[in-house]
RNA sequence: GCCCUCAUCGUCUAACGGCUAGGACACCACUCUUUCAAGGUGGCGGUCGGGGUUCGAUUCCCCGUGAGGGCGCCA
């Protein structure tokens, strides 16, 4: 089999654009075919270089490649516009002078007249006298070439809704070429597809209707004609195809959150479905179980929740060196002091990623909560302020114990719970009393790993440098970014 | 206006014409726990409407209704 992935640089690689490429290439991968890559790149005002590495980048970050190509359609316009001109020797297609205020009414009218506009042009053509065509062509006169509908009716057994059908009399006359002599979108893809051997093309529902012309055009071309399938697009929360006011629609702006493998994962059961309860699936799996019959015949709407969910489980479950190697070029600042750690300590990085990846849903949060546990400045959350340290005095005379009675203790996690457990019981204070203080103290946050594996993962040095910075904190009274809403509090309490 | 496509919980989806319409996300409880997450348990919630065909319809047919896509000398 052979299939294409077809856009246009006129825009970053769209999440539904990036569907579409996964489903073909998943089709390429599990029958042993070809995936071609092309860049239909024609029209020049609105394409762009850089948004043809955006794409190609978007790509390989999902980890879909190409087995031909990037091929640019713009390279082969000779051939198109030969295809072009064939088609009007061989009396397929027709000289059209009609000028812009002429179209325009065409346009108009199209509400008015009923399908009978769509004829127009046409009739414009017929109304030439003989060979006044030919003399106007050959005097120079700009005009574009249509091609001429025939009769009848245009089928094919689309891979993806069944039966298909459409009446010739409700297709256009479509511009082949323009009147400056270039080719036009559909003369372009039937051209290359078939240049290609393309044998399946796959895409977007909002082709539907230029799959008939297209179908047209080849068997006038004498082209062999490929199989079509017409995938559902994607809809924002409204209903409506997804586009910008729904949120991120460049697949690029989920680098920063999703792993690749979750994208792909949640994309391809946009639409898809595996038939059974399966939804957590590696790349092999899905390109295993891929199948057309299973692609939905309705729209679905994109739910980032589910994204978010489906990326928790992939970070979850992911091999942990590569996870590191994510994580580590996101870790805050001190990039020498992380590398260090990371490089001198690696299974105590290892675990700490473990420990922490387990409430991740997203790969840059996770690298803000892992920057915590190296040497550096923590910022205290209001909230977690506001709730566990409301009441200073005793917060401060908790911390100062703790700081004396883990100041001595061997620096593991079952030592370290004796001494703090012993020391609430000592205060005659339940555990949590210490340690949700003391969580503030060490993370800046209300919630944390385990607070022995968090003590445990700062090390010694850190948990009580820690300690010390909130002891100076709350000495200043500084424990909220509205310092003097929390003083007044605090000094009411006291 | 014309053409095309589609219709199962809020969302993603499953169900040879035949179990009480199943699962997942989200949400809500409960559980576990030092917090949160994860895990476990339970709950809420759906076949667009009307006609047929049939012993039996989410499934097949027709008509509505609704939604989406297309109707460029854009791609």
């Amino acid at each position: 089999m052979r299939v294409r992935f077809a856009p246009s640089p006129t825009g970053f690689l769209h999440v539904g654009g990036a569907r579409t490429a996964l489903f073909n290439w998943l089709l390429a991968r599990q029958s042993g075919g070809t995936f071609v890559l092309r860049i239909e790149d024609t029209d020049r005002a609105r394409s762009s270089e850089a948004m043809t590495g955006a794409i190609l980048r978007g790509l390989e970050w999902l980890g879909i490649d190409w087995d031909e190509g990037p091929f640019f359609q713009s390279d082969r316009v000779g051939e198109h516009t030969a295809g072009g001109r064939k088609l009007l020797a061989g009396g397929h297609a027709y000289r059209d002078f009609s000028t812009p205020e002429e179209l325009a009414r065409d346009r108009a009218n199209i509400a008015a007249l009923a399908g009978e506009a769509t004829r127009a042009a046409r009739r414009r053509a017929e109304a030439l006298a003989p060979g006044e065509a030919e003399e106007r062509a050959a005097a120079g006169e700009p005009h574009a070439v249509r091609f001429l509908v025939p009769e009848g009716s245009t089928d094919w057994e689309d891979a993806v809704h069944g039966p298909m059908r459409f009446r010739n009399r409700d297709i256009d006359d479509l511009v082949i070429l323009r009147a400056d002599g270039s080719p036009t979108y559909n003369l372009a893809v039937v051209c290359d597809d078939a240049h290609a051997r393309i044998d399946m093309v796959l895409r977007g529902d909002d082709h539907l209707s230029n799959t008939p012309k297209q179908i047209l055009l080849a068997r006038a071309l004498g082209l062999p004609v490929p199989r079509f399938g017409h995938v559902p697009l994607i809809l924002g929360r409204d209903g409506k195809r997804l586009s910008k006011r729904h949120g991120a629609t460049d697949i690029a702006e989920y680098r920063r959150d999703i792993l690749p493998e979750a994208m792909v994962n949640f994309l391809a059961l946009l639409g898809w479905s595996p038939g059974d309860d399966r939804e957590v699936m590696e790349l092999d799996e899905i390109v295993r179980r891929f199948s057309l019959k299973r692609i939905l015949h309705k729209g679905s709407v994109f739910d980032a929740d589910k994204l978010a969910w489906l990326n928790g489980r992939h970070l979850s479950r992911m091999d942990l060196a590569r996870l590191g190697s994510l994580v580590t070029p996101r870790l805050a600042e001190p990039s020498q002091a992380a590398d260090a750690a990371v490089k001198d300590r690696p299974g105590w990085y290892d675990n700490l990623l473990d420990l922490l990846r387990t409430r991740a849903r997203s790969l840059d949060a996770l690298a803000r909560n892992v920057s915590l546990y190296l040497p550096g400045e923590i910022a205290y959350e209001p909230k977690a302020v506001r709730k566990h340290w409301k009441r200073r005095a005793q917060v401060e005379e908790y911390l100062n114990a703790l700081r004396r009675t883990l100041d001595c203790c061997e620096w593991q996690t079952e030592p370290l719970e004796r001494a703090l457990r012993s020391l609430a019981a000592e205060l005659g204070v339940a555990a949590g009393r210490l340690i949700h203080p003391l969580r503030v103290a060490l993370t800046g946050q209300a919630v944390s790993p385990g607070i022995f594996d968090v003590l445990y993962h700062l090390g010694r040095d850190l948990s009580l440098d820690r300690i010390d910075r909130a002891l100076e904190t709350l000495a200043a009274g500084e424990t909220d970014s509205a310092p003097a809403a929390q003083a007044a509090a605090a000094s009411g309490g006291g």
